[in-house]
DNA sequence: CTTCCACCGGAAGTACCGGTAA
DNA sequence: TTACCGGTACTTCCGGTGGAAG
């Protein structure tokens, strides 16, 4: 090796193109050594960001607090369900109140476990499970084991820690399908077998249509509890973001304006918080890198284009060889012709196109799964049409254009 | 009124993968 | 080594179905 950029900062000229591109990339240094950043704080905005305080949620965390407390006495809590809406505040309030919860009962020398998980994170019930028997400190292998086994092994890691166990299953619809599967119903009759552990389930969803999936029974036998997160209002959501802002931006860079105009976009979206921390969080990224004063609401809609953008490159990059065929396929019609091919039309677009990849084409049913995935993701719209004696088809319209999905394709090797 | 097209989409089964236990 | 586990991707099979044409 020639080591020429090394060798540079002790004195000897580096060679070349070397030259230009140091000089290209000490420019964006030197920038950001004399331009502040607008932010002060900016982890206030991510995400999994756990604030001090808690807005506009009073009742909720009461609520949820309040089911808690027994266990502090050393009684059986009651099994609880926390639903609404994404960006209403169901994991930030919960994740607050168990902390608050772990710190009480420290001190109070309380025996009680808190595990909180992530069902989206782990991705199945059976990843799930053996979250929890980590959390409970039992190593058991990631894959391999029969669920009976895993939930033998959790009955008896809750039962020889005695004590309560209070777990907090978050986004439990990624993983439990109500009438598919008994997570639920075996965790939550777990301690008519257990005679010194107790556990306690608290589930949260994201998905209304989850509490109707649900049959009554099912959900009055097991959970005795229940908090519904209403979205928050534009008022609330001002509130959010301007405490948000005052601990993430220095002092007056961030206008009422724009703190307005991120809470009524988000306002208008069921009202999510989550959204509208995100938009304010990236379009301080962009006011920044320009060099800008303050964040506009420019600055806002330049932060929704470029968040939408991101999306769908992500979700295209993330698709199967197959699905993006399919996509493609749906793109090129749409585009050359300027209407929208019916499933049939895709279909050998799509055959065609496999073959001169020398790939072997899915067959109909698992093409029109992969259709059905795309709408799903809001890539391409397929509406069910009926053209009479001519049959039933579906007309699919691309939302992405063909050269988005080509360079999602040349990525692939 | 019936017929019949060009699909739709549920159910069940198969193959495979990365892993464990004994 | 063998038997088995859960999860995913895919196939096979097949009973629907809305509405223009006849």
């Amino acid at each position: 090796m020639s080591g020429d950029l090394i060798e540079c900062e002790s004195g000897l000229l580096p060679i070349g193109s070397a030259v230009l591109c140091l000089d290209l990339v000490e420019a964006v240094f030197q920038q950001a050594l004399a331009t502040r950043s607008l932010f002060k704080r900016r982890e206030v905005l991510l995400p999994d960001y756990e604030p001090d305080c808690i807005l506009h949620r009073d009742e909720e965390l009461r609520a949820f607090a309040q089911i808690l407390a027994p266990a502090l006495r050393g009684d059986r809590i009651l099994n609880a369900m926390l639903f609404g809406l994404p960006g209403t505040g169901k994991t930030v309030v919960a994740r607050y109140v168990l902390r608050r919860f772990a710190s009480v009962a420290r001190a109070q020398d309380r025996s009680v476990r808190v595990l909180y998980v992530n069902c989206r994170v782990e991705g199945s019930e059976y990843k799930v499970l053996v979250a929890m028997c980590r959390g409970l400190g039992v190593d058991v292998p990631s894959t391999g084991l029969a669920k009976a086994e895993l939930y033998a092994r959790l009955f008896r890691a809750v039962d020889a820690r005695g004590g309560a166990v209070i777990a907090v299953l978050d986004e439990v619809d990624a993983v439990y399908r109500p009438g598919e599967s008994q997570l639920l119903y075996l965790l939550t009759r777990m301690n008519e077998s257990t005679r010194r552990g107790k556990l306690s389930l608290t589930i949260i969803s994201n998905s209304v249509t989850f509490k109707e999936l649900m049959d009554a029974r099912e959900r009055s036998a097991l959970f005795e509890e229940e908090i519904l997160f209403h979205p928050y209002t534009f008022e609330q959501l001002y509130d959010i973001l301007k405490h948000r802002a005052e601990l993430a931006f220095r002092e007056s860079v961030v206008p009422e304006e724009t703190l307005r105009y991120c809470a009524a976009i988000a306002a208008k979206e069921h009202g999510d918080a989550r959204r509208a921390l995100h938009l304010l969080r990236v379009a301080g990224e962009l006011a920044d890198r320009a060099g800008a004063p303050q964040v506009t609401p420019q600055h806002v809609d330049a932060a929704i284009a470029a968040v939408d953008r991101q999306v769908v490159r992500s979700a295209l990059a993330s698709l199967p060889i197959h699905a993006k065929l399919v996509l493609l396929a749906v793109a090129r019609l749409c585009y050359q012709r300027g209407s929208d091919p019916t499933s049939g039309e895709v279909f050998a677009y799509y055959a065609r196109l496999c073959r001169e990849r020398g790939l072997r084409p899915r067959n109909e049913r698992t093409f029109r799964s992969i259709v059905a995935n795309l709408d799903l993701y809001g890539l391409v719209t397929a509406r069910l049409e009926s053209r009479g004696r001519y049959g039933r088809t579906r007309r699919i319209h691309a939302l992405v254009t063909p050269e988005e999905v080509e360079a999602a394709l040349c990525s692939e090797r």
